[in-house]
DNA sequence: GTTATTGCAAATGATTTGCACAAGG
DNA sequence: CCTTGTGCAAATCATTTGCAATAAC
């Protein structure tokens, strides 16, 4: 399945004549190996906890190129490091809820949304290129139980919570 | 108008136990004299066309001072600098609309789009805290007869176009 | 007076870049 | 070969912070 993007990738590469590295062939066997979200350095890290190498420079440089190739997107979580969704080639149009309590960020599709946002940006005169949605929200069953079963988790894998 | 606010504000500073200060009450009224999506460093430029007097520092610590206090709101809008947004007290609710062709950006407010958000939000699990829409689009003038109103203003201005 | 605030300059931290060497085609 | 990519270390740039002097209350 990522090899399928791999080569959609050096399809890419190819056409701007750039080369087709070790490098960038393992970034991006990485990228596409799991859904998660990451942050560069993260990337970097998961990098360096396989056989293969590259450098903080070239991880920063294949994450542009996989931004320009349209096959990896830049989304917005707030944190003060860029972080990046493999998941758009799978689902074009989704968005994010995070949650205040445990960090957990969940994807949701919404045909209704995408519509009504489509109306609203005729309406004002212009035509829709590409939109998404933020939403922060509390946790439910935290709130109703005093507990969330991703608050847990979230602790223990040490992932950054937002802050204020 | 916008002394209503300072008065919000100073109410704030006190709560907090924190001072009133010559160059926090300029900041506050440079902020929202005008409707105006800001960085921080326009800011500094804005308050040193006026005859008041803050340095860089202050003015980044009393932005934060002012987001901490609800007054006004961090938004995004893609570039390398924060951006913040004064209007949210007068439209608690709005979205932003980015023309990719000449920058501008546009405030709209929805109420179908706010209950279909919630309805997600809630059928998830979660209890809506906020939400945001980006949206971004093209210029429908441009596109039908070639030019459109904003980018020549945009273009005299100086102001940053979204790269990309 | 005591505590918070300011301004300066230095520190930080993510990302970018120049350059010499290595690798792709 | 000739051109692009890599790794390193240095540069950038927005933002933050330590500290001594200053201003609130």
């Amino acid at each position: 399945m990522d090899e399928l993007i791999l080569a959609k990738f050096n399809e890419f590469v190819k056409r701007r004549s750039l080369r087709r590295t070790t490098q960038r062939d393992s970034i991006v066997r990485i990228v596409f190996a799991k859904d998660e979200h990451f942050t560069a350095e993260e990337l970097f890290e998961r990098i360096h906890r396989t056989e293969s190498r590259a450098s903080r420079a070239t991880v920063y440089r294949t994450i542009s190129l996989l931004v320009d190739s349209g096959l990896l997107r830049e989304i917005d979580l707030g944190g003060e490091q860029k972080t990046y969704d493999p998941n758009f080639l799978e689902k074009p149009s989704h968005n994010h809820l995070v949650c205040v309590d445990c960090g957990k960020v969940v994807e949701f599709e919404d045909a209704h949304i995408d519509l009504l946002n489509d109306c609203i940006t005729r309406r004002l005169g212009f035509r829709a290129i590409r939109q998404s949605i933020h939403i922060e929200a509390g946790c439910e069953q935290l709130r109703l139980k005093g507990r969330c079963p991703n608050l847990l988790a979230t602790r223990l894998s040490g992932k950054r919570i937002k802050k204020r």
